[in-house]
Parts: structure tokens; C-alpha cells; sequence
DNA sequence: AAGTTTTTGCAAGATGACTTGCAGAAAGCT
DNA sequence: AGCTTTCTGCAAGTCATCTTGCAAAAACTT
């Protein structure tokens, strides 16, 4: 199922997610490979040329040129056109981000990590647009009932989205990840129902089965992840993937899509029309209470 | 005499700023369009091809070719490398500006004025970086004596400079646009002395007289612009240029050199060893003492 | 008005980037 | 082990982009 956000067009950028999502049980090693190195440095790929993704991937160009028709696209320039699209801010479409550190580089650990942060945080609207914020928001708060899942680390952000969107006054339920506790609470679910799952680093125990179930049921699914979201199968109805900051062979931290979900909440909180947030400050005070 | 921010290696853009500021005097009339529109839309030419350029133009595709290998380019593949570089933030340079209003276009007259001027401010430091701001800063903090030059508009920028550095203690003339108020106060310039000029949509009244003066007693020149800085002639030892928001052939607002402005002050005052900013809450507040 | 210089479009050639037919290698199946 | 299918590199061909010699047009000078 494709992720549909919205009947009129949509930037590029959720169609190409939604192109590699289509074709993510399909893809080839070399092909997957490519589309991991497009998504983890997807300006430097909106630049290059075929021959030097290929190359920096070790595989062959021609295998680069494959992979975009496979996407459905003409060729690999159109592919790359997607690409610019929405990964290049142009003078129509810049938004940015504060610089909160300054540029050069800080010797602390603190002050490293906050620089760190500060750049991860910087980029995420190169993967999530206010839209998708917005759609999800509405569909949350339109839910019947909401059901939670966070596998390992990212229990943590599944327990706060219980206990926020309780606050609400949703029927919210906090599946665990034992097969057995995970189908009782599913035994009920029908659509009007939504899923919440998050996603880190590889797909979590019991993904495929929720979403299956869930898709069976005529439920709807959500999944925050890290960047590699796209390769997540079977793939959900919205996905918001942005990568976190950190390095990905070691320590990474929850800071980004913990913002994702503070975010998705002060957005839901439009939806159910409290106070309406007129100045950034204001935003900024809001957010520092939901922490 | 190029503009010398550093010894060190600094930015591109500042080198092709620096290029364009070298040709412009011996530009034909196609080149200079060509200039103009890329000034005007950076990256939309960072990303097309020398065909693409010129059509916008109406030139020759051959005529933005020769341009290229005008500036010292090695052919237009070089110079759109050097466009990229400076202009596309990639994964590894990426500074951002936190989105202050939604994304979608308020109606009033005040939140559109609100959005254009973000986006504006937004995209400054695609033009303007802390180094220049920090050495533009120190040059002032380090003249004998300041002469402020603005003409039109800009006269309140001027006035404003010049109260804020006189509260540094600094001796500032403020220059008015007569030839003969201009030639009195210019009489005992010397080595030693910096003078700072305002510049927007044409080139003021004065400007060339003054940086030649200026250049012959040995002081040094410093102009904040718009975007079409570049083309000034003679051009200055330091350019600090940025597009301003509004429509260019109508109302500009003076709020993005204006920012320019504030940001030198509080450089002049780090550089005075005053009272060290540590969080941009705090900068902010700063801001709107000075505002 | 005539002559000279500069500008710039035209077009042929060069070069880089991409596509696709082919075939060998690798993986999977019996 | 043998056969089949899939994957992917190779290389020839195609297309897009850029460069540059040439010459006409425009601008400048006398």
C-alpha cells in the first residue's frame, strides 16, 4: 500500500520514499546498497552522477542506471532530478535552522554532542515536512483507539506517546513485544484503529506480524524511524524516517525523533484546537514543558 | 586589491565573489546579466546546465562558457563546482536557520512580511559567515578612526553604526553625501583608518570617489549590500553581501543588513572582551536590546 | 560615413554521462 | 553435479553538455 498523505501532489521526496518503499523486498545487494548510501548522504547523490554513487557504493554504473528505472523512473537523470527536488532548498523552498552552535568544533564531550544534535536536528526537515507532521497528527487524534509499540531502546518514546496521548483522553495501548502479550491486546483491533511503532537500526522483533495484522484489520499504521525506514517491510501507511545523530556503528541517541514525536504531539494539540502557538518563543516554551 | 579575509583557506563563495568582484569592471553587458542572475538564484544555477543559464537570460550558451573562463574558471563545469560548494549545503556543511513560521503563507499583511523576512534571514549565512563578520568586527574595533558613509535608506543604518561604535569609544565621522561635507571630513584620512559604506539596488552616489580616496590615504574599505554587491566599482577590501527580503522591484526592507549590522556590534563587543555569550537565548535578548 | 574593435551567436567537434545488449559469474534449485 | 535463473560488469552506442573557431552584428572611434 502506498503511503498516501494527501490527494494533491506531495513533494517529491515522499514519492521517492514511497518508491523505494514499493520496491524494498525486490532490490538486488547492489541495489540496496545504493539506495542505503542515497539515503544516508542524499544531497551529495543529488550532485553526483551516476558513476560516482556507483563508485563510491563499489558497484557499476550501469547498476545505478538499473536501479532508477527500477524505481520508475525514465532514467537515472530523472532519478536525480527527485532527488534535488526536495533534498536541495532552493531560494522557493528554503527552511532552515538556527544555528545554535558555533562552527567551530567544541572539545567537550557536552559541547561536541549538542553540536552534533544541534546538525541532526538541523536536517530533519530534509526528511519530514510539516504535512506529514500535520496528516499523522490528525490521524492520531481521529483514532479510535491508538495502539504503541517500541521495540528495545525505543520503548522509551512508545511509553511517553502512551502517556501523552492518554493525556488526550485516547484509548491508548502499550503492546510489549512477546508474541503472546502483543495478540491479546490485538485481538480487538478494527479499522479506525491506528498503529504507532518506531524503528531503529534493524526492523524490530514482531514488526512484520503488527503490520500485517494491523493491515488485515483495515487499521492504520505509523512508523518514526532512522533513515533506513524506507526498508522496512512490509512497509506502514505513513512513515517519518529522519537519521538520528551520533554514529551509526556506535552510540546513537533519541534526540531526533524524540522531536519527531514532541512535534506530532504539539501538533495534535492544534488538531484538538487548544491554544493556538503565535511566536516561536511561545513553541519553544511548550516544548520545554513537554520535556 | 582582493578582498583578504584570511590566510588560511576560506569559503568558495567568498573566492567567486571575490572573482566576480575582480571582472566586474571589464564584464560585456551579457556577462553581466549572467552575473546578475546568478547572484539572484545561486543555486537554481548551481544545479542547471550552461544552456539552462543562458536561455534565463537570453544569451548564448557559448557567452556563459567564455564567462566561466573569465573568472578564472577552467570551463563551466569549474565554475558550477564552485557554485555547489558554497551554495548547497551538503551533509558535511550543513548550517541551518529554525523555522519561525509555519510553512504554509499567512494572509495578513504582517505574517507574510514575517515569512519573507525568516526565509531572508534564513538564508544570510548562504552569503555572509562568521569569519567575515569576526574580522570585519576586529578591523573596526582596530581603526584609529571610522568614517560611516550611507546614502538614501541607508542613512539610518549609517546613523545607527555610528552611535553604536562611538559608544565603543571610537572616533566616527559620519560622512554626508555632499562632495564637499564628504571632501572636508575626508581631508585627514590616513593608514590606519577604515571607512564602511552602505550599498543597495544601485551603486550611491559618492561611493566611487570615497573608496578611491580611501584606497590612495591607505585605509581600508568595508560595504554591506545587497546581492548585487559585486559589481561595485572600485570594489571594497571587505564585501559583506546578502540578498534582502521583499520584491526587488518594489519595497526592500532594511531588516537583513540591518542583522548584518547587529552582528558586527556584537563581534566589535566579544572582540572588546566584554561579556561572553554563551546561549542564544541570551543572543537573542541581546538582539532585542538592540533593536 | 568609414574603419576598427568588441561582442556574441552559430555550428562543428570534443568530451562526459547514461543506456542497453551481451555474457560471465554467482546464487539457487533439483 | 548439473541445470536454471538472477545479478551485474563490460563495452559499444547514444545523447547531452561544453568548447572553440569563425563570422556577422553591434558598438566605438576617428
Amino acid at each position: 500500500m502506498q503511503v498516501s498523505l494527501r490527494n494533491d501532489p506531495w513533494k517529491t521526496a515522499v514519492s521517492l520514499i514511497d518508491k523505494i518503499s514499493d520496491q524494498a523486498p525486490s532490490l538486488t545487494p547492489s541495489e540496496r546498497r545504493l539506495v542505503e548510501t542515497v539515503i544516508e548522504k542524499p544531497t551529495a547523490a543529488a550532485l553526483g552522477t551516476a558513476g560516482e554513487l556507483a563508485r563510491a557504493v563499489g558497484v557499476h554504473e550501469a547498476t545505478a542506471s538499473r536501479l532508477a528505472k527500477k524505481l520508475g523512473f525514465d532514467g537515472y537523470a530523472s532519478f536525480r532530478d527527485a532527488l534535488r527536488e526536495e533534498f536541495i532548498a532552493t531560494h522557493e523552498t528554503a527552511t532552515r535552522f538556527e544555528k545554535t552552535i558555533t562552527t567551530n568544533t567544541p572539545e567537550t564531550i557536552l559541547g561536541k554532542l549538542a553540536l552534533d544534535e544541534a546538525q541532526a536536528l538541523g536536517r530533519i526537515e530534509e526528511f519530514i515536512n510539516a504535512d506529514q507532521i500535520a496528516e499523522v497528527a490528525g490521524l492520531l487524534m481521529g483514532a479510535r483507539r491508538i495502539f504503541v509499540y517500541g521495540y528495545g531502546n525505543a520503548e522509551v518514546l512508545a511509553l511517553m506517546m502512551v502517556k501523552r496521548f492518554r493525556r488526550f483522553g485516547k484509548d491508548v495501548q502499550h503492546l510489549t513485544s512477546d508474541p503472546r502479550g502483543m495478540a491479546e491486546h490485538l485481538l480487538g483491533i478494527a479499522p479506525g484503529d491506528v498503529v504507532l511503532s518506531f524503528a531503529f537500526r534493524r526492523q524490530p522483533r514482531g514488526y512484520a506480524a503488527l503490520v500485517e495484522v494491523a493491515r488485515e484489520a483495515g487499521a492504520k499504521t505509523i512508523v518514526i524511524s532512522g533513515k533506513s525506514g524506507a526498508l522496512l517491510a512490509p512497509s506502514p501507511d505513513y512513515l517519518l524516517a529522519a537519521p538520528r545523530s551520533g554514529d551509526p556503528d556506535a552510540f546513537q541517541t533519541l534526540i531526533v525523533p524524540m522531536t519527531v514525536c514532541n512535534a506530532i504531539v504539539i501538533a495534535a494539540g492544534l488538531t484538538a484546537k487548544e491554544e493556538t502557538l503565535k511566536k516561536l518563543d511561545r513553541l519553544g516554551q511548550l516544548i520545554e514543558r513537554f520535556e
